[in-house]
DNA sequence: AGGTGATGGTCAC
DNA sequence: TGACCCTCACCTG
């Protein structure tokens, strides 16, 4: 499930829940026991995202490491009037249970669960690209990777040390939008195109994270955006739970045959690394 | 009831 | 390139 904007909405969950308290931590599963004990009880100071990264500063110089690869799941959940966390049942294989007075986050399946220090956090932030929703990002540093690679440009968005936060969905769909060949090289790329995708996935993603949903059909987009002007607060997410305020509806992702909403040609699908890619033949055509 | 693939990434070969 | 990590939704039957 989760591409960035997944990951910077835990983190300001974790943070509403949980910044500035004494936090309880226990690994139900036991994988994680040592430390959980070591968390216990300390204060946790903030989280924040990196591209699919969450980091979370703890009281005492050390860092929570989650990344949650492509199963796993932290779900935020606030405790009802009487109950307490132990109250909450442990369903699945919990690796990390994070408990106060008035919530309860449970992290299943993650591909990293670790404590680690603070130097090593700042490494795993330097091993990133910039990510398009954290305000110290410089695209320049992205452009000067891509252009002078001989990889494609769909190899590229999915490289985290080039861009940081995009995943499958997201890369379709923004070089859909674009009408930009997902076989081209980075360095046959022009820069105005570069720039013009870093744009939309500035302006993408932060809806995203507002609606807990990928959102890149225009009329969704612009939907998304006129309602967050007028001063709509979006469902909040918590528990397993994900966004439904518009319809599950992408113009390339998991549409193999089915025909583009701009030319009704069929969408194409290959395995590029690994993963499946989906494009429009006729609209992403090199031009 | 069982199988599969998935919005990820690493590591060994 | 494929095994693995190990969860869940969505098929099939």
């Amino acid at each position: 499930m989760p591409e960035g904007h997944t990951i910077h909405a835990l983190a300001g969950r974790l943070n509403r829940a949980y910044a500035g308290k004494p936090v309880r931590a226990s690994s139900p599963q036991g994988r994680f026991a040592d430390s959980a004990a070591q968390l216990d009880g300390e204060v946790l100071i903030g989280a924040q995202a990196a591209g699919k990264h969450l980091l979370v500063e703890v009281d005492g110089d050390r860092w929570l490491h989650v990344h949650l690869g492509l199963i796993g799941n932290f779900a935020v959940t606030p405790l009802a009037d009487g109950i307490r966390p132990e109250d909450v049942p442990v369903q699945g294989e919990v690796r990390l249970r994070l408990a106060s007075d008035t919530h309860v986050a449970d992290l299943r399946g993650p591909m990293v669960c670790a404590l680690i220090t603070a130097q090593e956090a700042h490494s795993v932030l330097d091993r990133l690209g910039p990510d398009p929703l954290r305000a110290d990002a410089d695209p320049d540093e992205a452009w000067a990777r891509i252009s002078r690679s001989g990889k494609t440009i769909t190899e590229l968005l999915m490289d985290q040390a080039v861009i940081a936060g995009v995943g499958n969905v997201y890369r379709c769909e923004v070089l859909w939008r674009h009408r930009i060949d997902p076989h081209r090289p980075g360095r046959e790329l022009r820069q105005s195109s570069w720039d013009t995708i870093w744009a939309d996935l500035v302006r993408l993603l932060p809806l995203g994270v507002a609606y807990g949903q990928i959102l890149t059909l225009e009329p969704q987009v612009e939907e998304a955006e006129r309602r967050l002007a007028a001063g709509e607060e979006p469902p909040v997410i918590t528990g397993r739970s994900l966004g439904t305020t518009f319809p599950r509806e992408f113009a390339t992702y998991k549409r193999a045959g089915e025909p583009c909403p701009t030319c009704d040609s069929r969408i194409r699908t290959a395995k590029v690394a690994g993963r499946t890619l989906y494009w429009c033949g006729r609209c992403q055509r090199r031009r």
